[in-house]
RNA sequence: GGUCCGUUCGUCUAACGGUUAGGACUCAAGAUUUUCAUUCUUGCAAUAGGGGUUCGAUUCCCCUACGGACUACCA
């Protein structure tokens, strides 16, 4: 039986977008698009409470930056509620499919697989606080659930009364007590777990009148037929749970195959990448800007200066290789080598340093042309505005040195402002007693030039240096010290033919201003 | 505490029983560049430990150690 690839990403709108979370959105993009099948964008937002306004369209814009683009799904600034060609399964928010799971959740009571149960929040502390004093862990299961106030051990009327009276009762599933449940992970192979170490997991919760994760869940995969689950390492433990939905709803044999992702780790030290860890190593973690709800902003790729390409490039390298050295990839090259076979089982530290390169890869990669375009709207931002012509043979000297076009400014400032500050160490170990003179000297000479071109500058000053029997490391740095104001650069002739003959020698004669 | 998952250079990883354990990032050295950077070359650096299985284990099995995830009416 080979049904149709498809498979999901269905994140929780709680917050922005983590980079492990992007991830895993794009191991599914790939493995969807490897196999011609689809990608759907799911939205699960059953905790009424932890809700957070802006999450959804962050989620959508963050998967567009990076070409992750959904078959089906929801969509930003588009309703998404009805079914229709291109949505057929809509909506796919679930909040908006509350009503499709009440019934289910009953039918698994109806079958015996699931049980109300009475129980108040404060009961459940006050059971987990009571097991904890002798050193236990309360665990809601086959040895309890007959013990405590549920529609399995209450008189069938009473039961009846107290759903009927209010709100106050949830579904839980009834584990078995000492079953096998056998699974089967793409990534992982066989995993074997005994029912009797599992829990009566709430399928319905009282509070909100909504299901949980693991009802939403598993319904919506079988009704929107999706044949893979990729999903992050957390998921595990709750992989024989899903199992023995699958099997209760009796939908084994069209139950999705399951692949669980390795967590992203924190640089230093040990567990998992978290939002401090950027803040205290000086990286992003989210994939755009976000601003909470109380102002403070954390930074994104995307604002930090990463190309999207490069993003994703680095992104799909934790955790996955081709099995061949090649390390930059495109888009549509990673959907063309992408297999979960070559998914690493254990979990990848991230790499600041690496992440840099990837992006200095892709700089390079880019047209001078389209660098110049980018790094004339960042001067602009500075109040310079210089015509493109300029700027491009700007990008052209100094494009192998960038990792972001945001370095191109510092790469370069000389080439747009006269400089005010010079680094007096370069002045200490150059500037001889004669300096001044031959610096006179030099400017007379330039002066008298014809054309004023890189290759006529090179070709006539160090010969002009050499005949003078001048140092030559003495005067070149002299020279560049007042160009640029310290020892970084392009070659002399090329900055020289580029910011012009008159600028030259403004330059060289403010010597005067040398401290 | 319990359940499950994991463990190759500092980091990301390759090697699906036989290799001088390979590559990339970082770092170091040298060459080029009359600056800085780039580039090139070279180098440093790993199979967690202990038992098996096998002619032979990074690779298969077990134990230990370590790490991680989960253990909510959150996902």
């Amino acid at each position: 039986m080979t049904r149709r690839t498809r498979v999901r990403f269905a994140p929780s709108p709680t917050g922005p977008l983590h980079m492990g979370g992007v991830r895993t959105a794009l191991y599914n993009y790939l493995y969807a698009k490897k196999r011609g099948g689809d990608f759907i964008l799911r939205i699960e937002d059953t905790d009424s409470q932890r809700f957070v306004p802006g999450a959804e369209e962050y989620i959508i814009e963050a998967l567009a930056w990076c070409g992750i683009s959904p078959d089906e799904g929801v969509e930003n600034g588009k309703p998404v509620e009805v079914p229709s060609a291109k949505h057929p399964y809509a909506p796919y928010r679930q909040s908006q499919r509350k009503s499709i799971y009440r019934s289910y959740a009953e039918e698994l009571v109806k079958n015996g697989y699931a049980y109300y149960a009475f129980d108040t929040p404060e009961e459940l502390d006050a059971a987990r606080s009571a097991a904890e004093l002798k050193g236990e862990v309360f665990t809601y299961n086959f040895k309890v659930r007959e013990n405590l106030r549920t529609s399995l051990s209450l008189p069938k009327e009473e039961t009846l009364r107290l759903i009927s009276d209010g709100s106050n009762w949830v579904i839980r599933f009834k584990m078995p007590e000492n079953q096998i449940i056998k699974m089967n992970d793409l990534i992982r192979g066989e995993i074997e777990v005994n029912s009797s170490t599992l829990d009566d997991k709430v399928l319905w919760k009282a509070v909100d009148q909504l299901p949980t994760y693991h009802l939403a869940n598993v319904v919506d995969d079988r009704l929107m037929e999706i044949s893979d689950v990729i999903r992050g390492e957390e998921w595990l433990p709750s992989l024989p749970l899903h199992y023995m939905l699958y099997e209760a709803f009796g939908w084994n044999d069209v139950r999705p195959a399951f692949a669980h992702l390795s967590l992203l780790l924190k640089p230093d030290g040990k567990g998992k990448l978290s939002k401090r860890d950027g803040d205290r190593l000086g990286f992003p973690v989210f994939p755009l800007e976000w601003k909470n709800s109380e102002g403070e902003i954390s930074r994104g790729y995307r604002e930090d200066g990463y190309f999207p390409e490069a993003f994703v490039n680095l992104l799909a390298f934790l955790g996955w290789n081709p099995g061949t050295e090649q390390e930059l990839f495109s888009l549509e090259q990673l959907t063309e080598a992408f297999s979960l076979e070559r998914v690493v089982k254990s979990g990848a530290k991230f790499n600041p340093e690496k992440a840099k390169w990837f992006n200095q890869e892709y700089l390079r990669m880019k047209s001078t042309d389209q660098l110049a375009l980018s790094f004339e709207n960042q001067l602009k931002e500075k109040g310079i505005s210089k015509d493109i012509g300029y700027i491009t043979k700007v990008v052209d000297l100094v494009k192998e040195r960038a990792v972001f076009v945001k370095d191109f400014w510092e790469l370069s400032d000389f080439m747009f402002i006269t400089p005010v500050n010079y680094d007096l160490k370069v002045k200490e170990k150059f500037w001889k007693d004669n300096t001044s003179e031959i610096l006179d000297d030099i400017a007379a000479m330039l002066e008298d030039m014809d054309q004023f071109s890189k290759d006529a500058v090179e070709a006539s000053l160090p010969v002009y240096i050499k005949e003078k029997g001048w140092q030559m490391g003495s005067v070149m740095n002299c020279l560049r010290l007042l160009l640029v104001g310290e020892s970084k650069g392009p070659g002399i002739a090329d900055i020289m033919a580029l910011i012009g003959k008159e600028e030259t020698l403004l330059r060289i004669r403010r010597k005067s201003l040398l401290p």
